[in-house]
DNA sequence: ACCTGAACACCGTTCAAGT
DNA sequence: ACCTGAACACCGTTCAAGT
């Protein structure tokens, strides 16, 4: 069993996950997969082109619509990625560095045409989908770092813990807001916090629409709390 | 006149702007300090602590709340973060990579701030500056992404018409919305974009409180068009 | 057609040696 | 105290040579 572009992209993502994107070298890869550095460039361009066969292994399917309202889907698409870059923060570095990425273009055309059903009037409709499209990618990046700057491996809740310290020892002069929500940022859920992003973006389209919003709720038992697409 | 910190960081963010972020090695910065490379570490640590210092001198009092009401804040404290890394696309990589970043942390700490002032009740009001925060990076990303991916220089205009015709050429079938927005895409303001997209967040906030919002407008003539508060 | 591994042109960073 | 520049330990990528 030689080479394959298949056996590449997998032993790739192993040596991401496990390693972080610094641990993705050549060099590494040639290692795991026995043969020389150079044997990878038969199957594969480069480094760019590899990273991005490597999202677009973890991303297919993550933007395909399902069925449900507008909304529904449109948070499901969002839980998508959030899934997909808390399982493999790499992902979230492609999506907001590589602007080649297909998995990129799939996102928008899945919340472009989802914020079209919606019913926001098409100038307003693209700012809206762009927006919310932002914002994923905002948090996907934000998470992406959290992720880099640490062990790779470490868990959750000892991150944020860590980083609400640093805000508690913060000078009160400077930063008397942050100090004061620390507490919450210790122990509240990022996946949640992210919903409640996407629900805010959404009540704003509904304004769009003349149609009065309920206020979004921030605990919300409709939605698929599993950690889904991703592979 | 010998090296001080100040200088280096000086010529590093003339490098970037130049010759965008690869353009940044300690060698050319010998180079354009008349140097040795090993002399630019005696004041200062190492790379990162270079960009977080390049950063930091385009960044700062970007976040500084201004007189206005918190929406009108809110909206200058974005557009300050957004013509910055529209000078110098550099920036928006920092801003979403680096989590040691204190510009960072100032930015949290204002947008934080103006939207307590904004009546967002506290529970919900830490989720709602989180989320404008966010929005605000996933463009500042984006942007620095679209900028890396071209020559350092290229004309503003020109990069959404590339993008635009890459829209257009996508496969029907699969792309009926983008393709259908491609010349939107064209022929928009980023800026008026992202300002449409901060309103819309705005609007979530509104929805909040309880008050009904008025639907964001996209043409505003009460923010200063100018490019701020950047270097 | 596919693989090997040395070699090339770079990096960031260190450090003995200078002034 | 500050600077110099060679050296070290890496990178991604190429390419002659093998099978």
């Amino acid at each position: 069993m030689g080479l394959s572009r298949e056996r590449i992209v997998g032993a790739a993502i192993e040596l991401l996950d496990t390693d972080g994107e610094r641990g993705l070298t050549f060099r590494a890869l040639a290692a795991r997969l026995k043969t020389g550095a150079g044997a990878i460039y038969w199957h594969v361009t480069n480094k760019d082109e590899l990273l991005i066969a490597a999202t677009e292994a973890i991303l297919t399917g993550a933007a395909r619509p399902r069925a449900g309202t507008p909304e529904d889907t449109l948070r499901a698409i969002a839980l998508g990625v959030f899934d997909a870059v808390d399982e493999h923060p790499w992902v979230g570095t492609q999506l907001t560095r590589m602007q080649a990425q297909p998995a990129l273009l799939r996102l928008s055309e899945s919340i472009g045409r989802q914020v079209q059903l919606l019913g926001v009037p098409s100038a307003a409709g693209f700012d809206a989908a762009t927006a919310l499209l932002n914002y994923v990618l905002g948090v996907a990046g934000q998470n992406a770092a959290l992720a880099g700057s640490i062990e790779p491996g470490t868990i959750r809740g000892e991150v944020l813990g860590t980083m609400a310290a640093e805000w508690e020892a913060l000078d009160p002069e400077e930063f008397p807001y942050l100090r004061s929500v620390a507490p919450q940022l210790r122990d509240h859920d990022d996946r949640d916090q992210f919903l409640a992003g996407v629900d805010l973006v959404l009540a704003g389209m509904a304004t769009l629409r003349g149609v009065p919003a309920d206020p979004p709720r921030r605990a919300r038992p409709d939605v698929p709390s599993g950690h889904g697409p991703s592979q």
